[in-house]
DNA sequence: TTTGAAAATTGATACGGTCCAATTTTTTGA
DNA sequence: TCAAAAAATTGGACCGTATCAATTTTCAAA
């Protein structure tokens, strides 16, 4: 896990800020945390960049480096990993058991969109692949995706009804690892209240976007309606 | 602008991209790269780390650097900014006209929460500012932001009536740079649906956070409440 | 022809250094 | 005493180098 020097040093001065060892909210210079680290400017400068990406201190110049009192005062707010949390996670969270059940799986030929989402040609096939997702046998959202057969030929609907992202990893080596999300909310539809248990009055949280492979292939175009009071995104936004 | 070396190569780097001058989508290697531009490798490598993690390129040790493909298939996909589109950016979005209707702007003790969120003591006050916002006249989003005196003591009904974040900049000197937001979906609210012109079965799109001036200062606590069709939050996610 | 080890390629991490710019602290001189 | 100038502090940008690790290419042995 922490192997890297940079990341090793990363979490020992997280380590020790919340252990409020910087009472004066004020973390040591770079040269001097250089030489108590006993490694390279450039190894404390990337450690601190991480930190300040992540809104745990912030640097003036010509000034010093500096703890976030928030940061301290109410930890809580700041439990994303990265910058984003993404939707696995949000939906693993609470450890609750998650539980799938299979709507719909077909093959059908690609829309034009899909065409340029997933960069196929005219004549391709995608899978479509509806899902209804549990948490504690509770409904929580109705995902619709659709995957290129050609990226994922020997797909069946007994490997669908379990992670297909984990499918992949383990028995193809190839890894999700990035998604280009577009979120908003909607009112719900007579299916969503029947899938969902919404009242018409109650909404859906709307995520829909794509699924990238390690190597940038798009994999998976996807449309998600969650249950509304399942749907928190939470994000470090930097206004430039 | 583009005063930075890596900047510089960055842009560079971006147009040749957009002018398709890597046919088979594998730019030159860093060290080559490094001779062509005449810097040295850190600099190349900086720029292409801002190009991945912009989801521009893609690179893999031992193999190369590499276009993704469907951001010159879908060019219009890729329109943010940075990782993230923060609010301002899409209000600005579409070249409509903003107004602001200023709805209650009063001053009342902290809670609890916004002592903690705020960073402030007992007996501190605060700013109470609820705005409607308007795009064209059209009414999109209740906003209500608690601001702590002590940061803004001059703050008047005429200033709020406007951008505080641009008074802040113009008259204080202070910069808005960054804000935590969790962003969620909720059924509207009588007051909702009669601000904001939605029907009962028609939602509104929950953005709230905080947001903190260029030091770290924790600046505004502030809740928005948004017409659902002017909600669109895009983000590049990382799964880890 | 095929397989598998060796070599070359290529990005990743880390080092240590120079110079610069913003800020704070100290000193100087009216 | 105090304001302006000088010096010290501190983070930022950039350079060039060494070593490592993942991947691809090459080439020899079976």
């Amino acid at each position: 896990m922490a192997d890297l020097l940079y990341k090793t040093i990363l979490k020992d001065l997280e380590k020790r800020i919340f252990n409020n060892e910087f009472p004066a909210k004020k973390l040591p210079d770079e040269r001097t945390l250089t030489s108590q680290y006993g490694v390279s400017r450039s190894s404390i400068k990337r450690a601190l960049n991480v930190l300040a990406s992540e809104g745990i201190v912030f640097k003036k110049r010509g000034s010093g480096t500096f703890v976030n009192p928030l940061y301290l005062k109410n930890r809580s707010l700041f439990n994303y990993e990265g910058s984003n949390l993404g939707v696995t996670d949000s939906l693993r969270a609470d450890g609750k058991k998650p539980g799938i059940k299979v709507l719909d799986f077909s093959v059908i030929p690609a829309t034009k969109e899909m065409q340029t989402d997933l960069f196929l040609q005219e004549e391709d096939f995608v899978y479509q692949i509806r899902r209804l997702r549990l948490l504690d046998d509770q409904p929580v959202m109705i995902e619709t995706g659709y995957i290129p057969i050609r990226i994922a030929p020997e797909l069946s609907r007994t490997i669908v009804s379990g992670s297909i992202f984990n499918y992949l990893e383990d028995k193809k080596n190839q890894t999700v690892t990035k998604s280009f999300l577009s979120i908003e909310a909607q009112p719900s539809t007579k299916e969503d209240q029947e899938l969902l248990g919404l009242t018409p009055q109650e909404p859906v949280g709307v995520m829909s976007g794509i699924f990238f492979l390690d190597d940038g292939t798009p994999f998976e175009l996807s449309n998600m309606r969650l249950h509304y009071q399942y749907m928190k995104y939470n994000a470090l936004v930097e206004l430039k």
